[in-house]
DNA sequence: TGAGATAATGAACGCGCGTACATTATTATG
DNA sequence: CATAATAATGTACGCGCGTTCATTATCTCA
């Protein structure tokens, strides 16, 4: 390895074109009027220098970035950009960061710690930002309702905060689960059990929601259940999205499955997760159960048998969120016309596959 | 939304705490001398205004960006990060940046595109970078090249160049697919089909040659036998890592199905779109016959059967490609002790499930 | 040809830090 | 108590840009 080669600054190209600095940046800058003859001269005795503008230093002189931060949950040793949803949402958001002549910085967030949101904010590093995982809490809500209030263009992502108004890019979670228990109704099912995520997350409330509206609609829940604890017990089991948690939760349901005649399951890695627990037991997901997943991630193409599942447009949400939160800030070829707080929901769909027979 | 509230700068913080502006600099970089009670008197100031050092004005001054590249290939509209590749290496990369108190700026790398390297290097907005899906092509090597010469720390992973002397962090994926194809045929297969990645891989090539090693040890190959076009056509085909190049593979292979009693992939993904495009002409894995995938990826778990692959260590590879390129431009706790180029080989393992019955 | 208007370019300085060198304050020693 | 040494702090300036305002060059018109 060799000694780092010399930065060539503005200074040296300006020598070379015998012009001044300020000519120099005009041209890169493509300000106010300039002979073409001149412009020519510049451009050249920059390529003879191979110079390319300091990003730092312009990014101090504009007073912006020229990043997206990308807010994830930090936690050690968890392979974050493994889990689909985070991944997928990632690539929407790269997408748009590439295409507005952004860069996408990623900043890991360690969940309980104060002031990361606002000490991203005050460090300029980032010019606006994307969050994901965050949760409904009062510290973090505090947080945010600080960046709100120091007027930091910030959006969320799949994470609803009634009653404030935070940017927020979401999916139709309730109608995409009314809709899969609605299937599962018209398949003939009836006890139909829900594996529910971890309850900080809104997405979770949502699914809830929709698997209980479905169900009261069909009569197998009084008209006033409302709630998680409205439900029969073994028709309510909670995990934590992962897999494993999806194994704990066949467990648990094992006592209860002359009970049970399907179960939807609030993301695909822990409808697999149940499958594989279940199957242990000699349960077979399609034969003796049917099982409805969310997400409709890769994996749900693969299992055995093939998962009906919910497909949400993550990549969708990441990239315009992206693509929101950075017109806000003029990155893009528009400025956005208003300081309205934006939220955008979008739809879900159900994908059948083979993990539900008709039973009556 | 309100306006952007007022940023504090340390000219503020001195006027608070009654010193110089370059005392608040010092306290807060813990630099020289400093007498304690001034230094409280400094950080008592700075929490009353709520202060954070400017982040562009600290690498400007300091000529160190304090980000970690990391450059991959872009492809539009492709979800890179949901690549099991991608999102392990990259799961790796951030645990270390997190560790070593940098950030990780994502680069999009138009594939051919030229100066991409080298600009990423001259604008100086990243320190070092992690080059994943590199690809060795005669102009990549150049801009490669051109960036060793100029001194700018990086690192490849998965991509061995051979004849450069660049960083590298790669697995032994000629002895994982050497195990693989000596699994097989210790379970008696000797009809052993191999489906390759992209050529332009070098870690393509490694699988390759595992593959090809074991199969000349076994007798099955002449002893001559080096590359692709040694081998009979029925038990070479060729796809581009995707599921889908695995169902067009499996095309390719049904009418040799009665010359082919396994099958070793060089990914978990071919093999999921083999076994499918297979199973629909009523072959069966795990019956029919036996088949190997690569990566120990997820979804090798929850295939029906679930998959037998060989376990390469994504995570691991980008946690120390970060963390050796990291030292390289003082980043970590330890500067690295010499200017020599290194190599990471680490070690590849096959995982046995169910994919592969005993033959004879 | 001269004056006025417009185009093109240069000089100067700020952006908010880090730090070298100068100055002042404090402590130790004879 | 005076001097020397050391600790603590301040002044000034650079980092490489973007851009305002001043200056110079060029063009147009009477």
């Amino acid at each position: 390895m060799k000694e780092v080669a010399a930065i060539v600054t503005r200074k040296e190209v300006a020598e070379l074109a015998g012009v001044s600095e300020a000519t120099v940046s005009r041209v890169f800058n493509d300000v106010g009027p300039m002979k073409e003859q001149t412009r020519q001269r510049v451009l050249q005795a920059a390529k003879t220098l191979n110079y390319h503008p300091n990003a730092i230093a312009q990014s101090f002189a504009r007073r912006r970035s020229g990043n997206l931060g990308v807010v994830l949950p930090y936690v050690p040793k968890v392979h974050i950009f493994s889990t689909y949803y985070f991944s997928e949402v990632l690539s929407g958001i790269g997408e748009q960061v590439k295409a507005s002549g952004y860069d996408m910085l990623l900043k890991f967030r360690v969940p309980g710690e104060e002031s990361d949101y606002s000490g991203i904010f005050r460090s300029q590093k980032v010019d606006a930002c994307v969050i994901l995982g965050a949760t409904d809490t009062p510290s973090e809500r505090a947080e945010l309702k600080r960046l709100e209030d120091g007027g930091f263009p910030f959006c969320l992502i799949n994470q609803h905060m009634s009653g404030e108004r935070f940017n927020e890019v979401d999916a139709d979670h309730e109608g995409g689960s009314y809709r899969a228990v609605r299937h599962l109704l018209d398949l003939g099912y009836r006890g139909i059990a829900f594996l529910s995520g971890s309850p900080e997350f809104s997405n979770s409330g949502d699914r809830l929601r929709g698997y209980m509206r479905a169900m009261r609609e069909a009569g197998l829940l009084p008209a006033d259940a409302k709630a998680a604890g409205d439900l029969p017990a073994h028709l309510y089991y909670e995990g934590n999205y992962s897999r494993t948690s999806g194994m704990k939760a066949a467990s648990a349901m094992h006592p209860h499955l002359s009970r049970i005649e399907a179960v939807f399951a609030s993301n695909d890695r822990m409808a697999i997760g149940l499958m594989q627990g279940l199957r242990e037991y000699g349960h077979v997901p399609g034969r003796d159960y049917a099982i409805v997943g969310y997400d409709d991630s890769e994996a749900a193409r693969v299992t055995d048998p093939p998962l009906t599942s919910v497909a949400v447009p993550f990549y969708e949400m990441g990239r315009l969120a992206a693509e929101r939160v950075l017109r806000r800030v003029g990155g893009g070829n528009e400025t956005d016309g208003g300081s309205e707080s934006f939220r955008l929901k979008l739809d879900t769909k159900l994908v059948v596959r083979q993990s539900c027979r008709i039973l009556r």
